[in-house]
Formats: structure tokens, sequence, C-alpha cells
DNA sequence: AGCACGCCGACT
DNA sequence: GTCGGCGTGCTC
């Protein structure tokens, strides 16, 4: 009987791939497993079982495997059908959902080692110069990395050398493969046991009253060792006795010493669980039981909670009742480093049962936190991160927190998978019948439409916590301002007197303004040109920390030019103001206070986020001047005002949820404002202070901006009403971008008609030489989803097999943000 | 995705 | 004349 298994494998392939087994190991392996295999020439893959049986492909014959690489089943069965439904759902292979849902570490690739074969002769005058390198270098080393044979030669491709030379039966060319996961280990050290009887003690100390370090050593291993008969860390021993490394070595050299490894875990939980009870106020209770209601009855529920409203304590209740009935809970947030201090408050609530995952850990962490979760282990009940986690191997998932569910940062922009994590974790959720909680204080309008419209459930807080009053909004019209020059800098008079008076009253400020169109861009008074980047259609735009023109979507960069590039003119202005130039300004008009800055620039270290936060949280910085990044979760205790440097160019986005994403950035921002007893102020500066969402922003009534909103979708054909994909087109030349982009348009048009909008170029059409188009599919409620993608896909397998179209890529993007 | 095979320009 | 560019075809 011959068996077999189809693996899904790293790469971005449509099939699966089937591989021959043994009966043995047909036997021993389950789906889910981690199998190395051969795939192509000479290279091996590390592929997962999806399914193994008994039926023989026709056309090919499977090759065996090289290796079993798991014991037990790294993927559950509720794994493989998630990914399946990804790869379906967003219209990309299962080994691109693969390489984003396993830590790298867990994929192995096998690398290429040439080594000097046993018998070999080498006989110099038969080899040319790159050969004879070669095989001088392995009389030296033994093997080689193509890598290093690389470098050795100095070239790029060496393989025709080396094939030569195995030809020559020379050198034999190997497949190693490497596992990337080290665990982590603890050195310990004991007392060599033929010293323990006191006599050898007193002996051993006598010998060593000539080599005192050493003999200082002894004596404090003795002192802890009669303490605690816990094992000793060498760590531990080298800081009491104060000794070095050097002097513990010769002891153990001596023999005098043993010293052993243990492995141990990197995620340790180090703080104290403060047992703080959490109480929920009456009107978070009446909230927690109405979620608890619709669970009941298997709902998704939606928590339209305005800022500061307490949803973080209810959903702290809901994960506990999930820890009570032994499930393990998921809180998924929109980005993970601004969020510390969410993540204190719940390990200060659950201590070591909270795991954070995201991508900025080590390979080597993400693996035991992988593990933590896939074992159900008593440290994986909680995991908390951002989109990435939905990929976490749950065994009893009982409960899913979607915080700031409306944020786009949940939709994966690029590679494939282009998945929505909330979206996905819905699925994720209904596949273990847990239940899911997608929060926020402006919902998406897809959420809340899908509210109304019974498919979720809507739960409602309408109260700030500690009934503080929302802050209150006053619109300043910039554009009166300019015109009757009461304007400095980008301030207004209105900005200036608020911020005088917070800081009079010794509370804290924010400034925002957002990232799009910030960036200031440098402009000739003469001719009016502005140097542009050579690989992309934009602008550079100005940096004055290091003083360069750089481009925001290749990193082209030059240095700051003096004279305009165009006519030599030395009459040259910025166009357009970031937080530096905010920062700059502010500067001047308070040169008493601390400003702080946060944006792309000065969150760029490793813990740089927390330093900027702590200083605002210990009332270092009088002034944080910042992006979008301030509108996260924050939670500023002595903030009374709040200013929205520039509203229009949100709002001036040519997308068609500019409006809704603006209102939810302003709002969260205004959110910051006041969130203690007293009132908050927001201000917000605009030239259009009559805008309809500006007006909403100041109201605070998101109802009416959904209303609005929604009609808009409706006329214009956009979601909740219609679903979108969008195709876009890359390819190097200008014109057959152009020409493939009428293909495929057309061809959608035969099937779908009039709801294919384009082909059309991106705001930036062109970005690393690469030209853009795009191609909009629409798809009205009643046609169905499936159906709609089967034929995507047809048109575009087609389209593929064109040869002249063989140079453009098409990147599809199901639900695109 | 990688990698080999195969066909055309600038160099020993 | 070769080395090396990237077009195109395949991988169980």
């Amino acid at each position: 009987m011959s068996y077999f298994a189809d693996l899904i494998l790293p790469l971005p392939l449509e099939k699966r791939f089937t591989y021959s087994l043994t009966a043995e190991e047909a036997n021993f392996i389950q789906p889910g497993m981690r199998l190395a295999v051969p795939f192509g020439k000479n290279r091996i893959y590390t592929g997962i079982v999806a399914d193994i049986h008994q039926n023989p492909p026709e056309v090919y014959e499977a090759k065996p495997i090289h290796q079993i690489l798991d014991e037990k089943a790294l993927l559950t069965p509720e794994q493989l059908s998630f990914w399946k439904w990804i790869a379906s759902y967003y219209l990309c292979s299962e080994g691109d959902v693969m390489r984003a849902a396993l830590p790298g570490a867990f994929l192995l690739e096998s690398e290429s080692i040439v080594k000097l074969s046993k018998d070999a002769r080498p006989d110099a005058s038969e080899l040319n110069d790159d050969e004879y390198l070669v095989i001088e270098a392995l009389q030296r080393q033994s093997s080689m990395k193509i890598q290093e044979v690389e470098q050795l030669l100095d070239k790029k491709k060496v393989l025709p050398v080396i094939n030569k030379l195995v030809m020559k039966d020379l050198v034999d060319l190997n497949q190693e493969i490497y596992e990337q996961f080290k665990p982590k280990e603890v050195r310990y050290v004991k007392l060599n046991p033929a010293y323990e009887a006191e006599t050898e003690m007193h002996q051993l100390l006598d010998d060593l009253s000539r080599a005192p370090k050493q003999r200082e050593v002894l004596l404090s291993y003795f002192s802890i060792t009669a303490k605690s008969k816990k094992a000793l860390k060498t760590k531990k021993l080298l800081q009491e006795s104060g000794a070095s490394a050097g002097v513990l070595k010769s002891l153990i050299d001596k023999g005098i010493f043993e010293e052993f490894y243990e492995v141990t875990d990197r995620i340790n939980f180090k703080g104290e669980i403060s047992n703080h009870e959490i109480n929920l106020n009456k009107i978070q209770q009446q909230a927690f039981e109405e979620i608890q209601q619709n669970f009941q009855e298997d709902k998704v529920c939606l928590l339209h909670g305005v800022t500061s409203s307490g949803k973080t304590e209810i959903y702290i209740k809901l994960i506990e009742e999930a820890l009570n009935k032994g499930k393990q809970a998921l809180y998924l947030l929109p980005e993970i480093a601004l969020t510390t201090q969410l993540i204190k408050r719940l390990q200060n609530y659950f201590g070591e049962k909270v795991l954070v995952y995201h991508s900025k850990y080590s390979l080597n962490e993400r693996v035991e936190i992988y593990r933590h979760v896939l074992e159900n282990s008593e440290k994986g009940k909680i995991v908390i991160g951002a989109r990435s986690c939905i990929f976490l191997p749950f065994q009893d998932l009982g409960l899913v927190v979607v915080d700031e569910e409306h944020e786009s940062t949940f939709k994966q922009f690029d590679p494939a998978p282009r998945y929505h994590a909330r979206d996905s974790a819905v699925v994720l959720a209904n596949l273990f019948k847990a239940n899911i909680i997608l929060g926020s204080a402006t919902p998406s309008i897809e959420s809340y439409f899908n509210a109304e419209h019974n498919k979720y459930a809507l739960v409602e807080l309408s109260r700030r916590y500690g009934n503080v009053m929302m802050p209150e909004v006053e619109v300043v019209d910039i554009k009166t301002a300019h015109r009757k020059k009461k304007m400095t800098g980008h301030f207004s008079e209105r900005l200036l007197e608020e911020i005088k008076e917070s800081l009079k009253e010794e509370e804290q400020v924010i400034l925002f303004q957002n990232r799009r169109g910030f960036s200031p861009i440098m402009e000739c008074n003469t001719c009016g040109h502005s140097p542009q980047c050579p690989n992309c259609d934009v602008s550079l735009t100005f940096h004055s920390h290091n003083n360069q023109l750089r481009c925001h979507y290749c990193g082209y960069h030059i240095a700051m030019q003096q004279q305009c590039m165009a006519c030599g003119s030395s009459e040259i202005t910025t166009k357009g103001f970031g937080t530096e130039q905010v920062e700059t300004e502010l500067k001047a008009l308070f040169p008493k206070h601390n400003i702080g800055r946060m944006d792309q620039d000065t969150t760029r270290g490793k813990y740089a986020y927390e330093k900027i936060i702590e200083a605002f949280e210990a009332q270092e910085t009088d002034i944080l001047i910042g992006t979008q990044m301030l509108t996260k979760g924050l939670d500023f205790r002595k903030v009374s005002l709040v200013g929205i440097m520039n509203a229009d160019n949100l709002l001036n986005f040519p997308d068609f949820r500019a409006h809704e994403r603006s209102f939810q950035l302003m709002l969260q921002v205004a959110g910051r404002s006041g969130r203690t007893k007293k009132r908050g102020k927001v201000l917000i500066q605009t030239y259009n202070p009559y805008h309809q969402i500006i007006q909403q922003v100041s109201t605070g009534s998101y109802i009416e901006m959904y209303k609005e909103q929604l009609e808009d979708r409706y006329q214009y054909q956009y979601p909740p009403y219609f679903r979108l994909i969008r195709l876009t087109l890359k390819c190097r030349d200008y014109s057959m971008t152009n020409e493939a982009a009428d293909w495929l348009a057309r061809a959608l048009e035969n099937v779908f008609d009039r709801y294919i909008l384009g082909p059309e170029f991106p705001p930036v059409a062109r970005i690393r030489n690469e030209y853009y188009k795009n191609i909009l599919i629409k798809i009205p409620q009643k046609q169905s989803l499936g159906k709609t993608k089967k034929v995507v896909h047809r048109i575009l397998t087609s389209f593929r097999a064109i040869g002249a179209y063989r140079s453009v890529r098409v990147v599809v993007n199901v639900d695109p943000q």
C-alpha cells in the first residue's frame, strides 16, 4: 500500500504538493505537522501536512519526503481550516497564509554546502582560476556556504563553477537544514560531590589559601547554598561574590565546581499582581450583562462606548469569565507599540497568564509564545497583540476582543495575505464557537451597519466613566483668521490663548497634526520647481533633523539643496507643514516650556515611544505634538486641551472613507482631553468650519455622521452596500501597464458590466520605477461573493497565460481599506 | 518565490 | 569569441 501527503509550501503557489510516504511515516505523520521536503532542483522547504491519503498522483511521480520535523502537530485542525478560509476569501495561496501565520523560526530552509569530496585529487593544471580558488579555500576550511563562495570569487553566479567541480568529482554539494530556534539555557554551578564531606571541604579551603579570590567564591557558594537548596545560577554566584568569570572558570577547570545548563523560558512575567478588584459601575455592569446575554445567543457583539467610558474594564471582566470556563482569550489591538499602558493593566490583573505577541519580538520569543498557546499552558491563557495574533494555535478559544475595531491597521496591506484581522477574527471565533466583541468609540460604518441590520448585537455606553463630561469642542475658522492676519505661523489667536490658559493652570496640551500630507516639500519661488524623486512620481520631502530631501516611497534621499535644481535660484521655500514646524514655532512662542514630539522621526528607536509617553505622563513635557499615533488608547490624566492644527488635509483625501476616517480620528484625539473631573477642551482649526464632518465632530454625533455617510455610500456604490475587490497592476513599462490594464478591465466588464471602475492611475502612479494602475470591482449585495471570486480568479488565470503581459504583476486586494 | 534554461550585448 | 543580462517555465 502506498501513502501520500499533500503539503502546503510557503510559496505563492496555488496548489498543494504531494509527496510519497512510507507506511511507517504515514502511520506517524499527522495533519498539521511540519515536514522538510525536496522542492525543485536542489532546495529543501518546510511544508505543512494538510492531508494524508492513498491516491497516487496521476501525472507525476511523487518524491519521498526528506525529514519529519515535529513530534506532534504544530497546527490545529481549526488553523488548517482557518488558513483555507483566508486563502479563498482574500484570493491568495495557502502558502502566503503560511508565511504570515508561522513564526519565521519554524520555516527551515536549506542551504547548499560545498565540501571537498573524499577522494579528491585536485590537479591545479586542470582548473581555471575560479575553480582553483574554491579548491584552495576548501582545503583550508572543509566546508563553505554558497554565499561564502560568492564572496570568495566576488561573483553573483557561482553555481556553474561548483557544478563543474562536482562533475570532476572534486567537491560534493549537499543541502543542510537548520533549526533556527535555540532554547534559552541558564548556566548553573554545583560543588563537585567529592568535596561535599566535611574533611574534604576543609582540605579544599586550605588548599585554596593561596588563591584568595577563588576561596572567596567558594565561601560565597557555601553561604548561598546554606540559605537555599535551589540550584545556583552562575550569574548569581558571580554577583554575590563579586568575582570575575575567569576566577570561576579556574574553579571549574580544577574540577572543584561542576557546571550544567538548563533550558528556560524567555517569556517571564516579572511584575506583580496588584489584585485590584475591578468594580463596574452601574452603566458598565448593565452593558456587561447585555453583552453576556448576546453571547448566549452566539452573536457578534459591537460595543459602542464613547471615549473614556470604561470599555477596558468590561473587556477584563469578559476575559475573566472566559478564563473561569477554562478557555483561552484573544485581545486584538491595532498597533501594539502604543499600548504599554493597556498591557500593564492586563498584567496587573492577570499576571503571567498574559502573553504579548507581535512582530517586533525576536524569532525565538515568538516560537515560545506559539508553543505556550499550542500547549494551552497557564502562561498562554490570554494573548494580546496586533493582527497576526489571529494565527496562533489556540486550543480552546473562548473569547475574542477586537479593541478599536474601526482601525484600518487591522487590514494587512502588503504582502499577501491581505487579510482584515477584525473580519477574520469573526470567522476564527465562529470556528471555535467562541464569543467575540468588537469595541470602539467610533465604530466603522460596516460594523455599525451590521449591528443595525441585526447581523451583530449592539451594546452602547454613552457616558464617560465617573460621569466626566465630554470635552467642549470649538471650531476656529483659520480662513478668516488668515485674511485678518490673525495667525502666528500656524497658530490662531484662539489656540494660543487656550494653550496659555492651560499652561497657566499647569495642565497639559496635545497638538495634533495628521501624518498624511504633512511633509513639507521644497519649492522654488522663481520657477516653481520642486525636487522630484527619480524613481517615484512624488516630490521629495524635507527632513530638518538630518537636512535631507527624502522620498517616502522608496527611501531615495539627497542632501538639502541651497539652489533650485532647475533654474539655480536660491529663493527656495518650504510648502506644507509638519510636526517639525509646529514644534519649531511652538518653541519660539513658549520658550520656557517643555515640548515633546511624537511622530515617525522621533519614535524610531526601540523604546522611543515609551520614553516620550512616560515623559508626558510624568508631566516632564507640557505640550506634546504628534500624529495619528496620539489617537490610540493613551490615557493622560492632566490633559485639558487638545488642538487639531488643520482638519482639512484629512477631509480632502481622495478616498471614499476619508470623511469617516476624519471623524474617527478627530473624535479619538478629542477624547484625549479632560479624562478626569475637569471638562476638557478641543480646538479644531479649519478652513471649512461648516463642513458637515467638522460639525458632527463638534457635537460628537456619531449617528448623524453614520447616517450621512451611509447615504453617500449607497449613492456612490461603496461598502457596506457594495463589496470591493481592487486589482493593482504593476509593471516597469508604462504602455505595457496601460495595455494590460485595458485588457483586464475589458475581460472583467464582459462579466460584471458597469460594476467595473477604471483602470485608472492611483495618486502616485509610479513607485520604485514601476507604474501602477488600479481596477475596482464592485459587488452588489445580491451577487454571490463566492461566484464573483471564482470568476475573478478565472479571468486572472487567463490574463497570466498571455505571454505579452508576463512582466505585469497583479495584486488582488479584497475589501481594500 | 527560486532556480535553471535560453537567447542577445559589452568585455577579456 | 565569452560573461552575464533578464525573459519564461517549472517546481510534487
